[in-house]
DNA sequence: TTGCAGGTTAGACTCATTCTAACTGAGTTG
DNA sequence: CAACTCAGTTAGAATGAGTCTAACCTGCAA
């Protein structure tokens, strides 16, 4: 079910790579349109495979690339952010974490119960969660912050 | 600054462990104190490392069990959670994802901007985020929910 | 006294991701 | 056209977090 891009599409993705001083390449478009056809998710080797149905010479170096692109100009999301090493922590209490881009220092961040509520109300019915993790990621005036 | 457990913490360590019936290890106790000595949400390299300080014998495998055992003993939380690979996802507007934990499928879930705004409100002075990540894990009933 | 089970250990292994160095091809410049 | 350049692509090697494996303790039960 790869349909190929329409034209809103293509100048969508033209437009932003083009304004962050990059090219328009095939094997951009084609890492695209994956992402359009099946908005599902994919980690970058579903992309990758699906994407050689289209262009069997395509590397995965090159999936990397073009979704790295795409985050860079703002046209797709990372849905797994925080690739680095799982971290943890004693605090059982429901809060969320901060992390500090400058320092890469992770903050607890107190989650009251009426925002924790809230969040839990926007699932349709028929989701049914156990887990619920919230990440912000930006600047922290370091106000040294020390939990011990 | 490694202290000892206190009488307290050693209980509560005991009861977790017991109550799922594993044993209290000199490993563990080792690994749970320096998780309460230091609460910077540490990667497993550091908590092994600062762990070798006091108990030099100790490897890296352990390290990863205790702090397995603990999670699976509600003892600690684990930070980084989703450590698959990375998604990606075209759906720009504000939204929170949701993890099937049988079918391992990602759901976007929309997120109404007051609740967007209620979570930003919970970040103390100083504290500025350029990126927000919701992410729920659960069961969904399936109802065939295609974004496209 | 043997056996067994949970726990620990070192080191091998896996696998997503990143890096590297060579290659391509469009578009200058000459 | 020839030599250059430069972004993009490529295959394969390297990295590094995490997992697996098989041997080894150690305390307790038969």
């Amino acid at each position: 079910m790869i349909q190929s891009l329409t034209e809103q599409d293509k100048e969508h993705l033209q437009e932003a790579l083009v304004k962050s001083g990059q090219k328009v390449t095939p094997q951009r478009e084609a890492v695209f349109t994956i992402l359009l056809s099946q908005r599902d998710h994919p980690t970058v080797d579903e992309v990758f495979n699906r994407a050689r149905e289209v262009m069997p010479g395509l590397s995965l170096a090159t999936v990397y690339n073009c979704l790295e692109t795409f985050v860079g100009c703002g046209l797709v999301r990372q849905v797994n952010h925080e690739r680095e090493s799982t971290r943890y922590c004693p605090n059982l209490a429901p809060h969320a974490h901060f992390r500090d881009k400058a320092t890469g220092r992770v903050h607890d961040i107190e989650l009251p119960p009426e925002v924790l509520k809230s969040l839990r109300a926007i699932l349709p019915p028929g989701f049914d969660s156990e887990v619920i993790e919230i990440s912000f990621q930006g600047r922290a005036e370091d106000t040294e912050h020390h939990a011990n």
